[in-house]
DNA sequence: ACTTGGATTGACGTTTACGTAAACGGCAAC
DNA sequence: GTTGCCGTTTACGTAAACGTCAATCCAAGT
């Protein structure tokens, strides 16, 4: 959520510190764990755009802030499409009312299908630890050790 | 995770009231919203074997709870792939130590990368609540109420 | 007897999210 | 000067998860 949310961002000290520091495609594949080819397809698909060098990409805090956006919201499973309705939510201009009053409803609706999966999420993680106290207490009647890969 | 864990379920007063039910594959895709397709596409995949009456397909509790699992695994973005892995998960016999062991293993495998996507969640809702406090904010400073459709 | 309403099995089509060459340019080292 | 290494575009391939027919079957109603 590049620059929207404050968050708990460590003190930027070193005056225009890192946030000026830019970033290959290759630099910045290697730190997601994705590929080059990754990147350029989220460009081809309007998800960031980084700047161009004749033809070579160059990519910024900013750039590289909303990569780690996409694929979070990827890990939540996501579709790209409504990953890239989410980003432009955030740029949609906040001047109007109507828009404003849009900008909410939709925030809100978001927010009913995150808090909808948080409650999948829970309820899968309950019954997964279920197993683990289970077993573990099998294992434990049977006289093992859990703990230990011997 | 038919079975496995108690959870929070209604008392079963009618003896074997309706655990007993069978369901039709067009009754059971109305209720969860989708496809017999998706069903037959499903246990195609070994997700669920539903008995056969003749050709026709019988779901029985079983198959349904079995179904409502698969599905809250796929909003949460896994794949078809790994939701039958972690159904098998549970299917795995439990005599031998080694198996539990392997169970405890992959159980807290499982349990770290839901946790990890708990996180990525709990950070999207924050920034989207954020983000509905600020607009919220700027509608009532403007004097508009955020509430109401007009 | 005939239609209507579900059920079935193929088989091919489609969308999403990339992978995988092929063919090229720029630059630094040997 | 050519061998790597990184970058580029264009284009075809592919796996996953179904959708969409087509042809068929079967029980129920009129």
């Amino acid at each position: 959520m590049p620059d929207a949310a404050p968050s708990a961002a460590p003190a930027k000290s070193t005056a225009s510190g890192d946030s000026a520091r830019i970033y290959s495609i290759a630099e910045l594949a290697r730190e997601f764990g994705i590929t080059a080819r990754t990147m350029r397809f989220y460009e081809d698909e309007g998800l960031i755009k980084p700047r161009r060098q004749g033809l070579t990409r160059l990519y910024s805090a900013h750039d590289r802030t909303r990569l780690g956006w996409i694929l979070r919201g990827k890990r939540l499973g996501f579709s790209l499409a409504e990953i890239k309705e989410l980003l432009d939510l955030y740029q949609v201009d906040r001047t109007g009312v109507q828009q404003l009053r849009e900008l909410l409803r939709r925030s809100r609706l978001h927010i009913t299908d995150l808090e909808r999966k948080r409650r999948d999420l829970d309820a899968h993680i309950n019954e997964f630890k279920d197993v683990e106290a289970q077993v573990t207490a099998e294992l434990k009647q049977r006289g093992v050790d859990p703990e230990g890969d011997d």
